[in-house]
RNA sequence: GGGGGAAUUCCCGAGCGGCCAAAGGGGGCAGACUGUAAAUCUGUUGUCACUGACUUCGGUGGUCCGAAUCCACCUUCCCCCA
């Protein structure tokens, strides 16, 4: 099968500017694409995760990823698919957030000699003239059209600045930079990014003549039209010290039955006639799926010990039996004891298992919390040092919420 | 530049000078049911030393015994006119 039919069969390509011209240079190897990613954050999450796998795909069949950093549109703010305006943010932080993508990177995409570059925007983009880059590249763009563009349109309700206006026109830039300098000739992206993509596309017809390609990456929505990768508390990082490996795979475990095969097929790279054979699984059979999702991503993006370890540490915790070495662990040090014992609503925020006393407490009275299997409803229970060391002491909020405790 | 309107808790959104830690919905959390799923039902959802106290309604001052609510100024946003 070729790479373009698998990005199909996985049910990955959302629009794409030119089918066949597309298909004819991925599959033969001749493709210089690049994928923007704006340093928004000090990780990279899930959402780029795709991008990730897609560069990763492409690079194996011979085409060469160009990796552009968003250090100078990361100054601007992306408008798409957001309905307030982004914080700015300040250019320390952008460097920084910028050096952690490179090394997060490297571990998906072969950055050596000719394999692969990786470039930021800040190097051309901030020294534009003004007058200069209106005389060259804004006559291009009709304002008319632009506001035509469903990403501004959503934002025309709550105010859009012109400083993200101008987004579109800097991320054309690129790619029109990007042609010019590196042969770049092909651009992916987010689904959200397909306006913005064009105007590259359009922007290098005009200016140069020349014919690029654009293509987007279907967004991966769960069933109820969600963007997958994001909880409660934020988005599900890949770097361990912000979404603990465990998390990361408890994460995909629970995924629901809906979005199982659909985030096997385009996540991970086990081979399509392996997945269609599970396309007929279901109920608790589904559960296998989920282990297979969730082992196969925590891997890919921690490695396989890693991957392990959260395995086996689900499994003590979910269906007896196991290991409990690899479970999330709290120490307690002698400090938190007061007159030789701990309150357990406490040791519950120690071990982060809740963010405030008040929430520890209404999980107690609520009955939701279990030590060693037991489950304990007074709010005022202490244990001392010795109680906790004695052996494993497995504290457990809700259903899917564990620590070991551990006194130092 | 002129005129009008808005800012409330995680989000949307109600809010009479005291009965406001602030209606309702969404989301979150917990319980029941399950398959670590979904749906459903119930409880809960500012913080703490938890029958009590403390801090919150864009910001700063003010009026008042008492302010989310009234006044002044500031900030930000929206709408109409130019």
């Amino acid at each position: 099968m070729t790479v373009f039919d698998e990005l199909k069969a996985r049910g990955l390509i959302a629009q794409l500017t030119d089918e066949e011209e597309i298909k004819s240079l991925v599959n033969n190897g001749k493709a210089t694409f690049y994928i923007g990613f704006d340093p928004t954050a000090d990780s990279l999450h899930v959402g780029h995760f795709m991008a990730l796998c897609l560069m990763k795909r492409l690079q194996m069949a011979g085409n060469k990823p160009v990796v552009l950093i968003g250090g100078g549109t990361g100054m601007i703010g992306d408008p798409s698919g957001r309905s307030d305006m982004r914080k700015v943010l300040t250019k320390e932080d952008i460097q920084h957030n910028c050096d952690c993508f490179k090394k997060q990177m490297s571990r998906f995409i072969d950055f050596s000699e000719g394999k692969a570059i990786m470039v930021n925007n800040a190097d051309w983009l901030l020294n534009l003239n003004y007058v200069e880059l209106l005389r060259e590249v804004g006559a291009c763009f009709s304002v008319n059209n632009m506001l035509r563009a469903e990403c501004y349109k959503q934002r025309m309700a709550n105010g859009l600045s012109f400083l993200e206006f101008n987004y579109m026109i800097m991320q054309s830039y690129d790619f029109y930079y990007l042609y010019q300098h590196y042969g770049c000739n092909m651009q992916f992206g987010g689904d959200d990014q397909w306006s913005n993509m064009l105007g590259g596309t359009e922007l290098i017809r005009r200016k140069l003549g020349k014919d690029a390609y654009a293509m987007t990456i279907t967004l991966l929505l769960n069933s109820e039209g969600k963007k997958m990768g994001k909880t409660a508390s934020g988005a599900v990082w890949l770097d361990p010290e912000k979404t603990s490996p465990y998390d990361f795979y408890q994460y995909w475990r629970n995924v629901g039955d809906a979005d199982v095969l659909k985030c096997i097929r385009m996540l991970t790279f086990l081979p399509i006639e392996e997945i269609e054979k599970m396309s007929d699984w279901e109920g608790s059979k589904l559960n296998e799926a989920k282990d297979i999702l969730a082992y196969e991503l925590t891997s890919l993006v921690h490695g396989k010990e890693e991957a392990d370890k959260a395995r086996e540490a689900s499994k003590a915790l979910f269906s007896g039996g196991g290991n409990l070495d690899n479970m999330p662990t709290a120490e307690l040090n002698a400090g938190d004891f007061s007159e030789g014992s701990i309150t357990l609503i406490n040791i519950l925020s120690k071990a982060k298992l809740v963010s405030s006393n008040s929430e520890g407490r209404r999980a107690i009275e609520q009955g939701g919390v279990t030590v060693n299997g037991e489950k304990i409803t007074d709010v005022k229970k202490t244990y001392t040092s010795e109680e906790i060391n004695k052996e494993d002491f497995i504290v457990k909020r809700g259903k899917k919420n564990f620590a070991k405790i551990i006194v130092k």
